[in-house]
DNA sequence: AATTAGTCTATCGGATGTATAGAGTAATTA
DNA sequence: TAATTACTCTATACATCCGATAGACTAATT
């Protein structure tokens, strides 16, 4: 399961891509809109804007708005920068790869071959879906309705 | 990330799987072999056995063994077993359907979308890594080496 | 100068994951 | 039927993480 907080981020993220000028929005409004606690809200808002993702500006008429394009942001990235690995083991992650203690010759492993396809095809999935897409796909959910 | 308990449950399946016949093994074999404390594997063995995967003889010569044939029993299985729902949103899975309290409208939630669609792509390549299937894979990773 | 809004630090309760201890019970064998 | 072996159950400990909140601080705008 993901966090709550990767669950958030990307609600925010979408919300903010939505927007049809790139003005800074206030944390309450995203904080009410999309039913986040605000101060929890503050800190998700603080850590993508350090990965370069939002940016924000103080004062009246302030808040959060997109730096990065909507296409430049898929949901691998965001997952790692707020849970760390996609993998379902740590001997088959690529940013944070640590053996299996327990593990006996982790080379000959048919579990780890398992997880590793399984890490593959979840990466390219997530990879594939950048808020742009994701915004596409509500349109055609509507559609379908 | 998978917890210990299933990994730990995992090692010791294929374990007891590859055995040549089917006398029952000591907590303590597994334990030792394994590496798996001996007090968590007694618990795990446990739930194994009342999933109805394995079967256990007590006194002496006694300990666990297979109930189920390896191919019927698969990573999927032994995921939700431990770790309950393989999915990575409350809200896509099967066995443990859960609203997201934040969700405005879950019929059109791009983001459930791609969420769906990593759990069917996940589960339809875990329910394929059977016991038997995964020492084959072992078998075939010994052969490239 | 006053206002608005983001930033930082600290903290907290609760849940969960991993692991261990020890007493108790049941089956087997000799 | 006693001794042995091994499984079963309950309780507990500890660390870590998660979700959330409080409050003081700082910086930009008007």
């Amino acid at each position: 399961m993901i966090s709550k907080k990767t669950k958030y981020a990307i609600n925010a993220l979408v919300y903010l891509a939505k927007q049809d000028n790139n003005n800074p929005i206030r944390i309450s409004d995203i904080s009410e809109s999309q039913n986040i606690p605000q101060k929890f809200l503050e800190a998700i808002l603080l850590d993508l804007k350090k990965a370069g993702i939002l940016a924000s500006k103080k004062g009246k008429g302030g808040g959060y708005y997109m730096l990065k394009a909507p296409k430049e942001i898929n949901l691998a990235e965001v997952m790692r920068l707020f849970d760390g690995a996609i993998a379902l083991l740590p001997c088959v992650t690529y940013n944070y790869y640590e053996r299996c203690e327990e593990c006996i010759d982790e080379e000959t492993c048919g579990i780890r071959d398992v997880f590793y396809e399984v890490r593959n095809k979840t990466v390219e999935l997530l990879k594939k879906a950048d808020l742009e897409q994701i915004i596409k796909r509500e349109g055609n959910l509507k559609n379908i309705i």
